[in-house]
DNA sequence: GCCGGATTCTATAGATCAATAGATAGATCG
DNA sequence: CGATCTATCTATTGATCTATAGAATCCGGC
């Protein structure tokens, strides 16, 4: 509970200190060690020696750079939730009809599993145990992606191209429940690509797995 | 900055020396009180301490009733898994259509989330915390769960009730994540009801939000 | 009215963990 | 060479947490 220093005075001269795209690419390493043992093992699950080890060096050293666990936590959940929401209000603005909108959600959605997935899934099981600033920061932003997907929802239903016997609320939950689920299994079930699920599960979404209607 | 001390009791239940029936109901409510922190916090973020606050006793007071934290995780998540293979091989051994089953299914799955939330949300979150021995026990328990959803979508497939464009598993897979996620909201957005959830669950699966196919 | 088991308590040991302080090796550059 | 900066190290503190030991309390039945 002490009030960290700076160094508060930096040169504006000529030399830029070192190496900044060394410096920057070791400070992403950490974050990357970061991400997969919050991912596998949980936030409080995972110790800094945890992280340390996947790095190669003393626990203490994390310290380096950043100031607390928690901070650690937060930029590993920004990276994970970022992208979400400007991803899937361009596609909301594409002038497609809105089955074709929400294959896009769908394919939105799931593409950063491919080469995030350790944020994405510390972001979606991690983020309660943010402290409260920075909890309502990333609650914010996903809420207004959530509301992104209702909205692309809604109005389909509206235009009579969706069913109107369903909440537009729940089938948005149905939907971020069917692709948050993809991160946990993922990478477990070895034969399945991001396309090809993003492909059916769109389909599932789309027209249900039964075989004809009316 | 030491010693807690504790003056007010809120206690849920106070009658030692008991008999049978009163010292298995108090276990019970001992088990509660951890399935509610468990689900709330998360394995590793609720201490022994907090679960013996819901019960306005002390922490060491816990350890009358279970050895250990972990064995009280054990219980925890067995009382969340259990019941659900066998109500779902019911629902798969009725002489119905397999759309029927599908909706059988969804009903049974989330039926449980009315009356033991907390035990079904700790079994789905933090079993993989539990030692490897329950964890395999549960994970066998877990997997015969899945099998039998995904031979229920298998036959229907091969019958021609269900699309033969999408894979079994993918879909178990979706059935499953949407069903889960309902625990991660449910007592949040409020208006919703179990029934009305595996309702239009049931619907969105069969038919799909998309209003005429063909 | 008191005995004995059931239940909860106090106190603390022992382990783990986040975080701080300060030293040191290595690079860069004048 | 020597000054400076970066990145890591060693060592340690203080907090927190699980679990144990043993004392105190409660209560039904004799």
């Amino acid at each position: 509970m002490k009030t960290r220093r700076k160094p508060e005075l930096q040169v504006v001269g000529t030399s830029p200190r070192a190496s900044a795209p060394t410096q920057r690419r070791r400070q992403s390493e950490i974050l990357d060690a970061a991400a997969k043992v919050f991912a596998e093992r949980g936030y409080y699950g995972a110790s800094t020696q945890d992280i340390a080890d996947v790095l190669g060096i003393r626990q203490a050293s994390l310290y380096y750079y950043f100031s607390s666990k928690e901070i650690a936590l937060e930029l590993v959940c920004m990276k994970g939730v970022e992208g979400f929401f400007e991803a899937a209000s361009e596609v909301a603005s594409r002038k497609i009809s809105a089955a074709d909108k929400v294959r896009g959600l769908v394919e939105a959605h799931l593409a950063p599993l491919s080469d995030r997935a350790d944020f994405v899934k510390t972001f979606l099981n991690e983020r309660q145990y943010l402290p409260s600033a920075s909890r309502k920061k990333v609650g914010k932003l996903s809420r207004a992606y959530e509301k992104v997907i209702e909205k692309v929802i809604a109005e389909g239903v509206a235009s009579g191209e969706f069913r109107k016997t369903l909440d537009p609320r729940l089938m948005t939950l149905a939907l971020l429940g069917m692709c948050k689920s993809v991160s946990v299994w993922m990478g477990k079930e070895e034969h399945y690509q991001v396309p090809e699920v993003a492909e059916q599960y769109t389909r599932i979404l789309l027209a249900g797995i039964g075989k004809k209607r009316r």
